[in-house]
DNA sequence: ATTGACATAATAATAGTTACCATGTACTTT
DNA sequence: AAAGTACATGGTAACTATTATTATGTCAAT
């Protein structure tokens, strides 16, 4: 039972894309690069070769925090730093502290093989971004989340956007074809993406976002 | 602006349930849980109030290594250890050791916000269980990947269940609706799952797991 | 009594990842 | 060299974990 590894021509072109890479990419960002060489390459084949390379110790699979897996090309002992807004991941030496091994009777019964020490703050790029936006928008996973419009949320804006002025549910309602209870429940979700605002009690307008989405 | 947290009756389940574990537990594994008290309540409103409970501040998300989101009820300072097998977590105190601070000239320029500590290893039961089963199958990711089998799998392990000696993947094919090399892909995959063994080259013979798994 | 803010259940949709399988390529035995 | 198998790939379907959507429900404040 003995485990070969073939070092096929797109195992050699994802190494090599990783080892000039300094940003510990993820699996799709290796993806998009190594996918200029090999242009018929399946975004399958990447992750496979990740996994057995990473499994075959010629490269590391990071476990940072977030959504995705991260990949690592440099093989020696370190540490990381990842940004809380944009996920980036960087390098860190530790120096002398890294040596932090957990004493005998703390180790709650486990066999205990590795330790990982991993920081977190904003990065540079974010730094800048976070102080012009102050509200700084955080969620930035899902698609229609950020930006997108259902139907009716579309539907109650473009009703809000031919108000002159600020007007209650019961007017949009009127407006459109749905109920009061439908625009109410729409309207929180427009406020919430920033596309509304409520310059007093039950009135409601459409915010300078809100036009933008529309067009 | 307002933001104000009622209490809800899903709310109190779901925050004594957490109190309750002392396994720092993933949504689901709370949900299951909670539905023993509340038997309708949706794997939605514990995601939306796992999530809304650590944003004010009454418990905690972790961000340890791993699939899912793990959720802790104990708010103060600690590091916590996993399992790289079972993915249990349990909490570890390093007592005075803790205060790590990253020298200002190794943050890349980041604002550092925090850091997080934490050891993995095999938890007691894990230890165990590693000691009999010497092979260990690793991945326990996937339903089918685990124990469930494919059409055609299936077809070519009934297959083999007929035999009474080893047969080579010719025989397999001549016994079922397949070609050759589509066997031999099926036995490959068979054989990642234990389900068949090969006593002699280009032999094939079912294992009393695969056995087990027809039933 | 209305009105709307906040919640919930049920479900659809999403992102990231892995399984499946037909097909292709490279080793190993004879 | 031929035959047979192990390993690899591309395309896609399926899966896991999580979040969005929305009709409906509940509660507090006018």
């Amino acid at each position: 039972m003995k485990k070969q590894l073939r070092m096929t021509h797109q195992r050699e072109v994802i190494l090599s894309e990783l080892g000039r890479c300094h940003t510990h990419p993820t699996a799709d960002e290796l993806y998009e690069r190594v996918k200029k060489k090999l242009p018929r390459i399946s975004l399958a084949t990447v992750y496979r070769n990740l996994e057995i390379l990473s499994e075959a110790g010629l490269i590391r699979k990071l476990e940072v925090s977030g959504r995705q897996k991260r990949f690592d090309w440099d093989l020696r002992q370190h540490d990381h730093i990842y940004c809380i807004r944009c996920h980036r991941v960087d390098n860190i030496d530790l120096e002398g502290k890294k040596q932090l091994d957990l004493p005998p009777h703390e180790n709650r019964g486990y066999e205990v093989s590795g330790c990982r020490i991993e920081f977190f703050g904003l990065c540079p790029q974010c730094r800048k971004i976070q102080q012009k936006t102050r509200k700084g928008e955080k969620k930035m996973g899902c698609k229609t989340c950020g930006t997108g419009l259902s139907d009716k949320q579309r539907e109650v804006l473009e009703a809000l956007a031919r108000c002159k002025d600020a007007c209650g549910s019961k007017d949009i309602a009127a407006a459109t074809s749905l109920e009061p209870k439908q625009v109410s429940c729409q309207i929180t979700a427009l406020k919430k993406k920033g596309y509304v605002a409520s310059p007093a009690r039950c009135k409601y307008e459409i915010t300078s976002e809100g036009k933008a989405a529309l067009s």
